[in-house]
DNA sequence: CTATTATGTGCAACCGGTTGCATGTCAACG
DNA sequence: CGTTGACATGCAACCGGTTGCACATAATAG
């Protein structure tokens, strides 16, 4: 049923028409160097002529490559994935690759089932923020070239932003500014950067004579922010770093609600930069990177594609604090 | 090359493992009615064994289906979007569809390009809100079957979210409140909704007896918004319609900075509730239905895809009002 | 107990390109 | 002037499935 619409023209019909073999219009497009310079103009004339689109489905068929890449994320929502999205694409483009997007919705399982099902027509996969285990990963990773975005499995290539730095200067940041008992608002715990930002926090506030406490949420949503205020302020902090801008926002809403003003009140720190400059007062963060974090791996998964065995590649990205109006001395 | 990574369990060698002509593994999968029961279930068995996996690529060239569609909306960093996209995504998996997501930017002519590169790959598109002509969108829907978001061109199946009786609802809302002269903040001059909108405070605007201005804004971003307030103020408004959330947002940083308060000094409205709730204070909207356009458009495409004329469907979906916390009686 | 109709499988052509190899042509070379 | 390549093009097999049709066997009807 080669219905195809409309049009439906063949690499057979411009060859007949041009009065060439099927090969030499195939040549043409893919490889003109081998063809006479008029050959390659006669054939595409005809070809122009007739409307001729080649098949990109026949050609995946026998050249076994598709051209597309798959690219997973945990919540399109979400400000931070935007711009890696963007950024992800953008790259591709440059190697004429689509990109297949999927939507885990922050679920393992979902995101064990997208992988099946677009494995099968990807080139390869970039996995940004996987919620899976790494038996999971490592088996996917198997069957097709995979690179990592914010999750450090050995052996699969990486790219990890280090939040780390980042957040222990937030930490630092908030004890110069005088305060003694701060919160770190917790974002999913299968994420890696969680567990970093997590760890960073509390090595920094050790050394510093802080005191920290963790509350957790499992979904880094403006909602869990907001759920975590009365939790925050009955613990006397003065002070909260939160797993992400969103939910720094939503514990922003969830102070102002309750009449505590930022940052005479109370100081809060987001991650990521994805929304800082979007908001009034704006919001003191930890940058974020995400965009680059995109374009790298997409260039890592095409390096890998070309040359096979890339090893034990790991791209670390640097952040760092931006103070901005959501923190102050402490009350 | 057929290297495929690992595995390459073609039809044939399960066919060999289990006995049977190549035809019959084909028909386990695709047609089991027409087998026995018990071959079926020795294919599939043997197929296991082997780690057969069926190959999309081919089956899509000999089928003509490849069970993909594309989704291009303008900006995934909108928060416009990410419902719609997961929506459509949610509603394209229950037929077994991939969709492959593109990003236009606001440029029309990187949508048309788009559009280029994916219509080959897939056998519908989803186009959201998109810039491009009348003309442009007719050719392609002539080679494509194609579903319109927010775009009104006729012949073409399309869903219409009909911000017009919101954003009506809102002048009206401001002109109760005691408002006297209001601004639209207008949005992409391409834009189906934008007309609409803007149309609708106008036509409100003066039968209720208020002064309208119009500020233009070519993209609909936090800056955008922004930028347009000492335009505003210079007007001697007490009130602003926005074009969407994220300019009614950057009008709200931009009054703040100004050291104006909302709502007793200034009211805003936005549209589309993409943020509505996820700010302080709360932002009186116009509801979105996001979502619920890409969940209806991708389903009107499939059964456009099924019964392959479906005439000049029009979907419309409704909207209102959401008073929040951002209006209140005139200064 | 033969004639007829279901039912289950196999054969082979096809989907639309790509590619290794063979062939034919013509110019440069010894 | 015969040989050797280099170059341009054609032939045909192949990628991995799907599907119309033929055929054999079994079930049903007459």
């Amino acid at each position: 049923m080669p219905a195809e619409r409309k049009g439906g023209v063949t690499i057979s019909q411009v060859a007949e028409a041009a009065g060439v073999a099927r090969s030499s219009v195939s040549r043409a497009y893919t490889k003109p160097h081998m063809l006479s310079p008029e050959t390659v103009d006669h054939i595409k004339a005809v070809a122009k002529r007739l409307g001729y689109v080649p098949n990109h489905t026949a050609r995946a068929l026998s050249t076994g490559r598709n051209g597309n890449i798959a690219l997973i994320v945990p919540d399109v929502a979400n400000p931070f994935f935007p711009p890696l999205i963007r950024a992800a694409q953008a790259e591709a483009e440059r190697s004429d690759l689509c990109v297949f997007l999927g939507n885990s919705e922050e679920d393992a399982e979902k995101e064990d089932k997208l992988l099946g099902r677009l494995s099968s027509q990807v080139e390869g996969v970039v996995l940004a923020s996987p919620r899976l285990s790494d038996e999971r990963i490592l088996a996917h990773a198997s069957r097709k070239p995979m690179v990592l975005i914010n999750r450090n499995v050995e052996g699969i290539p990486r790219v990890l932003i280090d939040s780390g730095t980042g957040v222990a200067e937030a930490t630092r940041h908030l004890a110069e500014l005088g305060h003694k008992r701060i919160v770190y608002v917790s974002g999913p715990s299968a994420s890696w950067s969680n567990k970093q930002r997590r760890a960073a926090a509390r090595k920094t506030a050790t050394a510093l004579g802080l005191e920290l406490s963790v509350i957790s949420a499992s979904v880094p949503s403006f909602e869990a922010g907001l759920q975590a205020v009365p939790s925050i302020l009955s613990r006397k902090a003065t002070a909260a770093i939160a797993f992400d801008d969103v939910m720094a926002q939503g514990i922003l809403a969830g102070l102002a609600a309750r009449g505590v003003s930022v940052p005479a009140d109370f100081s809060v720190v987001g991650c990521d930069d994805a929304l800082g400059a979007l908001m009034v007062p704006v919001l003191t963060t930890v940058s974020g990177q995400s965009a680059e974090a995109g374009k790298v791996s997409v260039s890592l998964l095409m390096q890998l594609l070309q040359s096979d065995a890339l090893g034990d590649a790991c791209y670390m990205l640097e952040t760092h604090l931006i103070a901005r109006s959501t923190t102050s001395a402490a009350p």
